[in-house]
DNA sequence: ACTAATTTAGAAAAATCATTCTATTTGATC
DNA sequence: GATCAAATAGAATGATTTTTCTAAATTAGT
């Protein structure tokens, strides 16, 4: 009666209850329309309240379990549950992998391996889990700022530069603030409250950019953050604010993911700004 | 202590957490911190064998979950799993989605999925064209300069930014040619024989840079690449050229691939110069 | 350094939940 | 329509899980 292997992935657990579906008693055919058409119940819900929604008792869903080889309910709950974890395959496991084979010797080619496999996780990452309301927002908050002044410190510094070039092919004004001749101040000084403050920053979190964003907020400007994480200072600061979990091995994080976003946002700007540009002669 | 609305949904939740997590006593800041860190988790596993994985007791579990005004764990855990059903279509059924309607030109999130393939492509390009013997030379180079220079203008400043961060956290004389006042000139008298110049430069290939490393190349400098393919004018003037095929969408070149390619360089120059280097304090 | 207040650990209790078991129903076969 | 096998319902059970409670430990204030 019980199938040969049993399904231990969504997929094929649904493939089986499809098949066998005609030739499954009334009762368990009824589940397992249910089950098909409702996966998250199945995954999330307690038996009684999964039998209560199916129209069926509890003992029923046991039943079920067990004629496709699972020992309990219990045991096919969790490929249903697998199905709504697998879909991010668990970047931050991934990431630990790679630390934890650390002890091997570091050649140099297997340097660049760990890191362009961490900065390729990074971005699927950055790609599943932003969200899409998100960058329009951050888009439409820099179509509508009078001024855009961006900054970021130290490893900020150079996604700071680079978005501040990429903007500046758009025809927005933009400043970066870059604390030459120690200005940062004065600097700041300039951003009034139509303005925009887009922020970079990471652990740990220089004090001048926050003092500048404090400040910006304050003064009712807006404020869109790139770092790296919720329990990030600028996540309550800013209006958007983007959580890149960046490529790390070791101690060492990249910035890639980071990159990827700023010019990302650069080119949605573009057209938003203006949806028929030929953008061929940008960025040269 | 209990907070006026208590959060309904993960992003409110997540907010919350991230707002009082300065506030919370110690084992609660911790349990804050592997909430936001693995919602999955939160959302899936029962009180023991979450209080397991996040090293604290199950009763400190619930206490955490009265802290923010649930009547108990089990109350707050439904937030975690409502998280799980509300979840947006994953990647490739949104691209698919996307495709479909091909009349929208480009929305946000299409946009920065292309990129973030882009980079992905660009990646492991990087990893497969770069020979381990080019990466040695140049940590070698790296190694025994005098003094290290480094050159990048425009879409290529932010990659020697980059580098000129995180190689001046090892024991190196690192210096930034920024051209910082129109200083370029007076800089790059600085580039001694016995000096070495990492040149960054991408079509169409900044003057400035490119005339400082026809100079430094006359002197008897060593000069390491970063460029963009096989025509560059760099690749004959250099040591050691690094030819990097970036991502690139439209005409939009990202510098992801870049930016992995420095750190890796910077990482391997750690090694190299002490194989026994506690890193754990550099690239804070 | 001492006291009071808060926080935490861990065991014990309460509640919930999955599973089993048996009486009953259904449905097929002769 | 009688008989048997299979399927089902629903109560009872047993296991797991959440929650409570108290003693110990930590922290903060004087």
């Amino acid at each position: 009666m019980a199938p040969s292997a049993l399904p231990s992935n969504y997929e094929d657990l649904r493939t089986v209850i499809s098949t066998r579906h005609d030739l499954l008693s009334k009762r368990l055919r009824q589940i397992a329309e249910f089950a098909l058409a409702n996966p998250n119940d199945m995954a999330l819900e307690t038996v009684s309240v999964i039998a209560e929604r199916a129209n069926v008792q509890p003992s029923s869903l046991i039943r079920f379990a067990k004629a496709f080889g699972y020992d309990g309910f219990s045991t096919m709950q969790r490929v249903f549950r697998a199905r709504l974890t697998e879909r991010q395959p668990s970047y931050r496991e991934r990431i630990k992998a790679l630390k934890e084979q650390s002890d091997t010797p570091m050649s140099a080619i297997t340097v660049l391996d760990r890191f362009t496999e961490a900065a390729t996780h990074a971005l699927s990452h950055l790609r599943e889990e932003t969200r899409p309301e998100l960058l329009e927002q951050a888009v439409e908050l820099l179509a509508n700022a009078e001024w855009i002044h961006v900054i970021g410190q130290r490893r900020a510094f150079p996604v700071a530069a680079y978005l501040n070039y990429t903007l500046s092919h758009l025809d927005r004004k933009v400043s970066l603030i870059d604390s030459v001749g120690g200005m940062v101040t004065e600097q700041a000084k300039n951003i009034s409250p139509n303005d925009l403050l887009l922020a970079v920053s990471f652990q740990s979190y220089a004090p001048d950019t926050l003092a500048i964003a404090t400040q910006a907020r304050q003064q009712g400007s807006k404020i869109i953050a790139i770092t790296d994480g919720p329990l990030s200072p600028f996540a309550a600061l800013s209006d958007v604010c983007f959580e890149v979990e960046e490529a790390q091995v070791e101690s060492f994080r990249s910035l890639s993911a980071c990159m990827c976003l700023s010019l990302s946002l650069a080119v949605c700007l573009g057209y938003r700004l203006d949806k028929n540009t030929n953008f061929d002669n940008l960025f040269a």
